[in-house]
DNA sequence: TGGATATCGCTGGGCAGTTTACTAATTCCC
DNA sequence: GGGAATTAGTAAACTGCCCAGCGATATCCA
């Protein structure tokens, strides 16, 4: 622990950052609720507002009506919108790319088809044609952003590649952060897409309660991502989470339980196929259910390994499969229960397929958090990085 | 983040921990030396170390013979016998106590035999027995004592119990913090014997330099302990790396396949069993040879996933089959080729059988350092929990 | 219109650390 | 042996920051 020297000025700096976290997030706030919240002086807490304001990261509201019996205080808020984060989703059939404010307001937000064959120069056009129109919609140029996370699918190593395997033709090769850093100057992360999921389910999903999180992607692909502790898991070379390479764990061949179910009509794509089976096991095709439950037990094995291994406090079970949990959930349930030592409980994801430029909001945001606190705070700009 | 308001008072208790981190591992230092390290100036310096030593935390040093110009500096050290801390392994055939002072220096350690069949009571007997011994000899008293870590077999829930097993009879119902608590007024944390292991070695062992750590205890019984981002990881349960639990990694049945190798002496007890078949193996018995293969096979599946799951830097080697990791490491290394995406680096342990209670001293320093630091640096006396 | 109430803005006091300067204690070298 | 060089210890003045407290100000309500 290299703790350091504090002096005047530095205490100063940390006090002006105090009132900055007490301003965030909170409504516009006056000098005594502030002074409240980070328990300085109203004259200091004063001082450090206005200088806040000055430098363009706090800004005076205007007073509305307001019932309160005695001289009405300036109200101040913080300004979210002195900065912005991307979150950037490359997927195998979509790109999505989300657009937010320093407090996580969603600003804007851009979907665009991609073609899953399509090789990685034109996938990454796709990526920029979608950032121009966003960018454009909401009037502002590369340097008003910040932060960004760029979701891929696949174990990303320290470099930001996906080199150990990728469902996207080609892809092991392409370095999109060396490729947006062409025309953005902030820090770029490269992040697994379940990984991501995982911290969007924490921060707006329905993990939001826990600290220990397995986030299990199911859908064509299955894998997931790990949060202990409250925060994200790489593990050393970015593939924590990949259990589903173990040949005891079927994961890669659970969906074709799916696909192989008797009654599938031919010309279904895979997702198409899934998606039948479902229905028909509600409806209460006994193959289909079969199929379902062949895939749960499969599916099963992976998640008790990472349940056993981490002792989360919480299963998501998200990914394309998600919206089908009403008959997938408890044969899952079951199945753990065999397996597992104790139970944990199991949620639905109910943040759709947004949830991977979400949590790249996210790790974005906290990128730009992590640096504002190591650096002073002078005029609102991109914290370097 | 709670961040809170700081004023001139809250600085001086920092810039004076600042200068215990500064002062604490060092050799003997001058005030010139301390005010370079903190980047403090010396009059500062000076005022907060004399403060120390007037609190009992530094001694001046008496200067020997130096041969530098100038006039000789005073030095000051850490007094690191402020305060103490106690390690201690409740095993199945040993109690292992260790006393250390506040850096972590080894002081005294007390070894007792236990009977396996022992009920809880007469453990906790022999322990109180062996810290007896240990304080008797160590010229101290339970005030002494600042913090104090316990480990025990079996995954270890929030209450310091063993509740969901343990192979110690009749423990499952035991509190052995309970127990200590009457005689000891320091905090009392209980621990998984494997995750103290795993502490242990990134702390004094073979895994000093790396954050990303999966211990594995390889005995009669089969464990891990998990090391993520340099902090032991417990679990939502505190049963994290209990993947042996899983059908399909066979660590309960694992050791059977060396105790049941033709040929081992009859009268042999299990450990006893395994030694022979190791030293047979060794010896170049094709029937030995192949127990240890199977052996390490169902051992690989375990370790697999947790490789896979958690992604780790180093897979340490530990348990009392270590002393003959010459003839495991190599077969084990190869089943884990074959099923992890990326192999990482396999070490043997190198501290025996004192990994649990070293590693249940890192935690009770850990525990007073935390302590430390929330709270005013008073005259030196075990803070307050 | 005047009282009640709460915020705003200012001033003096105390504290912590820095800078600067000076004195004290050594060693080196002639 | 004595002076120069070097480094440590100490005291003063200075700056910056926060806090307590007081009067001024703005609004509501009777």
């Amino acid at each position: 622990m290299a703790t350091t020297g504090t002096d005047l000025s530095r205490m100063r700096e940390m006090n002006q950052l105090s009132i900055v976290w007490a301003l965030r997030g909170n409504p516009p706030s006056t000098v005594t609720e502030l002074a409240g919240r980070t328990g300085l002086s109203r004259p200091a807490v004063d001082v450090l507002v206005q200088a806040l304001v000055t430098d363009g990261w706090a800004a005076v509201e205007e007073p509305g009506a307001r019932s309160v019996v005695g001289r009405p205080a300036r109200r101040y808020r913080f300004r979210a919108d002195a900065g912005h984060a991307l979150g950037i989703d490359i997927g195998v059939h979509k790109v999505l790319v989300m657009l937010s404010d320093l407090e996580g307001n969603l600003v804007e937000a851009v979907r665009r088809p991609a073609d899953p064959d399509a090789d990685p120069a034109a996938r990454l056009a796709t990526v920029d044609a979608a950032i121009d129109e966003l960018l454009d919609a909401a009037g502002m140029t590369p340097s008003d952003i910040w932060g960004m996370t760029v979701g891929v699918t696949g174990p990303v190593d320290a470099t930001g590649r996906t080199s150990l395997f990728t469902p996207l033709p080609g892809w092991g090769e392409a370095d999109p952060a060396g490729h947006l850093a062409a025309r953005f100057r902030c820090p770029i992360q490269v992040e697994n897409d379940c990984k991501l999921a995982a911290v969007a389910e924490r921060w707006k999903g329905v993990a939001q309660d826990a600290d220990d999180i397995v986030y299990l992607l199911a859908g064509i692909r299955t894998g997931a991502g790990l949060i202990l502790d409250g925060t994200l898991r790489r593990g050393h070379g970015g593939a924590a989470g990949e259990i589903g390479a173990l040949k005891a764990v079927r994961w890669l061949d659970a969906p074709g339980h799916l696909a192989a179910c008797p009654g599938v009509p031919a010309t279904a794509r895979p997702g198409e196929a899934a998606a039948w089976v479902f229905q028909a096991a509600r409806e209460g095709n006994r193959e289909a259910r079969t199929a379902v439950r062949r895939y749960t037990r499969d599916l099963a094995v992976g998640v008790a390994a990472l349940v056993l291994a981490l002792d989360p406090e919480i299963v998501v079970f998200g990914g394309g499969f998600s919206r089908s949990a009403d008959i997938i959930l408890d044969p899952l349930q079951r199945e753990l229960t065999k397996h597992c030592l104790r139970l944990p409980e199991l949620r639905t994801s109910t943040l759709g397929d947004e949830s991977v430029a979400l949590g790249g909001l996210r790790l974005a945001l906290d990128d730009i958090d992590k640096r504002l606190l190591s650096a002073e705070l002078a005029a609102p700009r991109a914290p370097r990085g």
